[in-house]
DNA sequence: AGCTCCGATACCCAGCGGGTATCACAGGTC
DNA sequence: GACCTGTGATACCCGCTGGGTATCGGAGCT
């Protein structure tokens, strides 16, 4: 019954459909017309036995198994991307790592990282790929990096090994003329709803925003820059200093939860250079005297350091 | 230039031909004709900008490019299938947890698991998948099963979570007559060359065998017969008692490694009944009186404990 | 030289993925 | 209730491309 494997441009079409959850806008984002893709829809259901989209009137719904194909259909995709990626880049002249992080993230962790690595290991150069918030972890599992930067407990790790470096408590940046600002220390509480700086809104996953006071947001930047023009405030881990403007203080929030930033890898990475980068990270998190900082996932440094490297990488 | 995503129809091709070294062949296990495999992977080497093998007189060989994309279209390839194998299980009308493991494993391990797990939770079954060795890990990725008992260190936990929880010495298996038997204790070097027991020899990943006096296995009921007719010994686990035959002992051996039992699963999985057997393999590991057992990818039962569950199971 | 083995090339065909036109049907709207 | 609209399904046609057969080209081996 099962009579032939999935094709990656089944799963994309599925995937089309169970994000916009309409057949027309998928089939436009698809760049295909609206037929093929209801019969490629009704092919996979029959195909795989299961009833993926509910169409009553006024609308599309993902079934239960409709939402697990879709969970399971990124991972799929993404590790089909990840194999051309990865593929192309071995074929490349020059080799090298990349290092994914947030565009605003610790640079003092970062050149301690990289200085640390140089002093490991510096046949392969490291390359940086600054991304979004949350973006790591796609990176790492389409093959566009080796490496990210990431932040326990709010970036997701599954499928990622990671060595966490260090842990630290978070501040509320603030405009140095509020009030809030001369303040020795706050509370969660205190700048939940502080009314002349309410809190940004970052979208959905579906693309749209949360209710509220506060500034649409979409990247890094744009947040930087309301920032900086003192309209919201911000809480983050206390080392993040690209966000430290002049006329801007940093307050200790003593009950947000504490940030530790770890380096993280796809779980089945096998590269050296990946190897000696988490060893790299792995002194400096001994090392290091800023705060009580916790090694984890025995097993993924485990894998790579006993694993047969098959990538000269 | 990348202009279009691989199609798994692609990946399976390359990797029969990187498998088999051999147009013909791999052409034949496929069911198509040798040409258009050819063409089929000219085209890949062209899209993906890499030469893949090296045809030169007498043969195929992988190049390191290729060597990279066989490693990682078997990932993309598991992934795609464990897409189809969960989106089925989903929608299947009775749910269930499959646990695979080992034919000859630890019976009384996996009684206790079991045990533990029901005083947990008793809503969903658990269907026992017996596999051969080293299968467990594959079995996991294309979503055949959703938890595997494995062992450390002999088995490959890349990009698999895992809680550990047992770790114990290995003894040797021999016929009670045999002189080695009636000794107190062993070392590798007492077993590694007994000219009366030739440690039996297991295919390599390309099928063939290495040299040596042990008779060739494929199975673990076959090398089960052979110790029962007491051809040849065995180094296992002290707890595999499904080994014991009346007419042999056990006799521990002092210098090999530790070997510690855990219950693995998908990095990525989200699944509730994954969860709980976790819980109840920690609790079993904790409560264990045996040998010091040891927690461990504390991101991985986190990420389980911690994620919000997608899926029903 | 001639045979054999094996991958590449040339060429043809058909199946299927994709397009257009149209239908079916459920809500709104007046 | 008649009509319009928005949406997915159906019908049907077409051309691309994946697959088949025949053949070539080159390297070893007698």
């Amino acid at each position: 019954m099962s009579v032939g494997h999935l094709e990656t441009r089944e799963l994309r079409y599925f995937l089309a459909v169970a994000e916009e959850l309409h057949f027309g806008r998928a089939a436009e984002r698809l760049g295909i017309a609206q037929p093929p893709l209801s019969r490629a829809i009704h092919q996979l259901e029959t195909r795989l036995g299961a009833q993926l989209f509910e169409r009553d009137r006024r609308g599309v719904t993902l079934t239960a198994s409709g939402d697990v194909l879709a969970r399971e259909a990124r991972l799929a995709l993404d590790a089909v991307e990840a194999a051309s990626r990865r593929t192309r880049r071995a074929a490349a002249p020059v080799r090298s790592l990349v290092l994914a992080t947030k565009a605003g993230a610790s640079h003092d962790l970062l050149n301690s990282l990289l200085a640390a690595y140089e002093r490991v290991d510096e046949t392969v150069p490291i390359e940086l790929q600054l991304c979004e918030v949350g973006e790591q972890a796609k990176l790492l599992r389409t093959g566009a990096a080796d490496l990210a930067l990431m932040h326990r407990p709010v970036d997701d790790f599954a499928g990622l090994d990671a060595v966490d470096i260090v842990t630290e408590g978070q501040v509320a940046i603030l405009p140095a003329a509020h009030p809030l600002a001369s303040r020795e220390q706050l509370t969660l509480a205190d700048v939940e709803h502080v009314p002349d700086l309410p809190i940004a809104r970052w979208p959905r996953l579906d693309g749209t925003y949360p209710d509220g006071p506060g500034p649409e947001v979409r990247t890094q930047s744009q947040l930087a820059q309301l920032v900086a023009l003192g309209r919201t405030l911000l809480v983050i881990p206390a080392s993040s200093r690209a966000w430290q403007w002049p006329e801007h203080v940093a307050v200790p929030v003593v009950d947000a939860p504490q940030i530790t930033t770890a380096v993280a890898w796809p779980a089945t990475s096998r590269s050296l250079g990946v190897a000696a980068v988490v060893r790299a990270a792995m002194d400096l998190a001994t090392g290091d005297e800023h705060a009580p900082s916790r090694k984890s996932s025995p097993s993924g440094s485990m894998s790579v350091a006993s694993a047969a490297p098959t990538s000269p990488v």
